[in-house]
DNA sequence: CCAATCTTTCAGAAGTTTCTGAAACTTCGG
DNA sequence: CCGAAGTTTCAGAAACTTCTGAAAGATTGG
């Protein structure tokens, strides 16, 4: 795998742009880009020859992938090497990423908020300030507790449920008027 | 405004390391918090010497920000500087980020995986990274017309969804069943 | 049209991050 | 216990980003 196909070479070159945009560093975008699109589980040197970094630096980068839970690693029986491999599926990512940067983000954040809401503001500036913060930490709050419940459904509801879409508005106001009208709450 | 009170200051200090952790830079965050907390819009000036930062650099933090139209200008009679101000509501500067990322990172990337959808595979490695790129391409296509459908709700039928979470799969199986044995589609 | 008052730009200094490659470390078979 | 085959660490070089402050540009009242 000493040069890479056109096909790979761009999704890995964009998956390094990407990576930078985000906090996540070029290399590291890179060799997960790679990963993910290999049709097995990769060492070291092969992603380090195929991309063309130093072994340290390949290094640095598996050990951050592997901290935000992105590879899992795999021996090949008789061979020391240890050969690393992403999910398949692009939702689990999208799931273990969503878990990490919740994690190491989102909570920090409502903990600083929470600490912020429990001060008694003593002059107007504050009292406005604290205000604010409340809005966004219900906000966080909200959409928090909301990914967990949707983290339970199993695939299919929820592929389901994005489908409808907006139509979830007339299911709801259907609902409604069951409720009004007939059972009782 | 010269010093700020403590609960201002650690969470502007806050979204200062935040905004480093993402691709934003920390000047930027903190200008950000500082104008999202202030009770009015601030000019330029105030905001350099509230964060001591220099003149330029707070000129340039707000042009980023107007970039991601996170902030409005504003004009106060007799006066020619121009006032900065976020909008109150947290939702609605989510849904701008939202808009924006969208933009600028997820439509390069539903592009650079269209056109390597549209290439035949030459040889076998080629076809499997085209597979997982499918998977990919699908999932951030029902994501992101799920948020265009979300974003087109109230904001009162949204949080109603969000609130309800899981049950909304009830919801859902109830509505199977009615389908099933009554109303016809 | 000028002076005053503001904003923006930009070159270079300062600071930060990333990358390399050599050295240290680990693990394992024999 | 040794040597081979691997992995990790880390100091310093290179690259990149951010920040300052001075200069240039814009706008407006008189």
């Amino acid at each position: 795998m000493s040069t890479l196909t056109p096909l790979v070479s761009s999704f890995v070159g964009h998956f390094g742009e990407m990576g930078s945009r985000w906090g996540i560093n070029r290399t590291v975008g890179q060799i997960y880009a790679l990963i993910f699109v290999a049709p097995q589980p990769l060492n070291a040197e092969q992603i380090a020859e195929a991309l063309d970094f130093s072994r340290g630096n390949v290094s640095m980068g598996l050990k951050e992938l592997q901290s935000w839970r992105l590879v899992s690693m795999h021996h090949v029986p008789g061979d020391r090497r240890e050969y690393f491999q992403a999910p398949q599926d692009a939702w689990e990512i999208f799931q273990t990423l969503a878990e990490e940067r919740r994690r190491r983000e989102i909570e920090p954040t409502l903990s600083m908020l929470r600490n912020a809401l429990l001060e008694r503001p003593t002059n107007e500036a504050d009292r406005i300030a604290q205000e604010r913060m409340q809005g966004m930490h219900e906000l966080i709050e909200l959409m928090t507790s909301w990914f967990d419940d949707v983290q339970r459904l199993d695939r299919q509801t929820l592929a389901q449920l994005m489908k409808m879409g907006a139509k979830v508005q007339r299911l709801l106001e259907f609902t409604g008027k069951v409720r009004a009208g007939g059972a009782k709450e």
